[in-house]
DNA sequence: CGCTATGGATAACT
DNA sequence: AGTTATCCATAGCG
């Protein structure tokens, strides 16, 4: 189970019953007991898009279409070949994610890195790394040279206040995330933004030679 | 703009334009002008859920099932007050993200804290702050007093390095994260353990005095 | 990008 | 949890 083989769990033919035959005429024989049952439901009908204030039906709706949503995020990530990943948070806090949400977050982070004003010498992009390969911000702190030791703090101090900031500050780019405190309304507002492709990102932002370094959580060896 | 008021869109009416009237009984009276056409399209047919090859096709489902995804997210949102963030990355590695991508980072982050396991002395939980409220992580390098320099180096080349591989560990919970690189079949068996409720975490992680250092990205205080 | 037919998600009810 | 009737997302085409 440590490498995600789904053990047991028959994910493909799970979605896939596939009765094998003609697919018209599927006469579902289900509850062939009760055959007879010209109107009992009112079936689905349309609800508004408001919060829903009863309790016992949100947290049911909640349920249904979150699992809803990770199966279309499964469908799509299968079908387009594209990495998803769902963080939710229910009203009481309770967290509900989907997909590899770790590493997505990495790999987002990484596409708008920090900028850092200010660091030791050189910049990365002309090739100031170590000579074991490694950005300056990964040597530890014992590997710096003792004349520079003081502009390593600095910098180091930079970048850990970059780091503090980093999620407040990434916006100003073209991604949505110019809201409040999400307050629940925005959602649509934000979808809607969305929806018109305004977030369409394809900045590179790596190996570039703007002159400024750099900083990237993790430059390419997870170690697992 | 900067607040996120959402400005001119006028997001709520746009989901809703209601005809305010009877909802039963909708007579679409779409496309008067030809009315007849018994069957020009063949519609809706069910798709194999299985990577589409043809790169075109690919683009296309993509970005409809993407609007389709973000709109359900949207309406989940709104309809059970939760906060939800989805990060996708397409084949070609363009971003594209939905919600308040950043908040939703920090919240999960802050989630399942890195542990820091060396730092100077005491342990947050504790209450060891500075007394300008902030951890000692905030504060600038200089206002570490000189004897406390060398441990202070020492806890955030931890920290630095906690950082760094904070994505890659922070799995040990009970949240699905053991997918190798997301072959892209991985999505469907995620989604059933995530159908199978394996994922909700309550653990609250904060505030706890387990003797530990937590780190947290930022504290409260979200310079806007 | 629009249209249409249909598969599938799901609100309401057991 | 199971069922069903509805509504909506969307595959396939202009």
């Amino acid at each position: 189970m440590e490498d995600g083989e789904a053990s047991t769990i028959t994910f493909l033919p799970t979605t896939e019953p596939k009765p094998l035959q003609n697919p018209n005429l599927l006469a579902k024989p289900k509850k062939e007991t009760k055959q007879k049952k010209p109107k009992t439901t009112k079936g689905r009908q349309k609800i508004e898009i408001k919060e829903i204030m009863l309790e016992t039906r949100r947290q049911v709706t909640f349920s249904k279409r979150r699992s809803g949503l990770f199966k279309k995020a499964a469908e799509l990530s299968v079908l387009c070949g594209a990495q998803i990943g769902i963080i939710t948070f229910s009203r009481c806090d309770r967290i509900y994610s989907f997909g590899n949400v770790n590493s997505l977050i990495d790999k987002y982070l990484r596409k708008a890195p920090v900028m850092l004003r200010s660091h030791p010498g050189g910049n990365v992009a002309n090739g100031e790394e170590d000579n074991d390969g490694l950005m300056w911000w990964e040597r530890a702190v014992e590997s710096v040279p003792e004349e520079h030791m003081e502009e390593y703090k600095n910098a180091l101090s930079v970048l850990r206040e970059n780091l503090l900031t980093r999620i407040y500050q990434m916006s100003g780019d073209r991604t949505v995330e110019n809201l409040p405190a999400f307050p629940n309304e925005m959602a649509m507002a934000d979808w809607k933004l969305t929806n018109e492709n305004l977030m369409a990102r394809n900045d590179r932002g790596y190996g570039g030679n703007n002159g400024d370094l750099e900083f990237a959580f993790m430059p390419q060896n997870g170690r697992q």
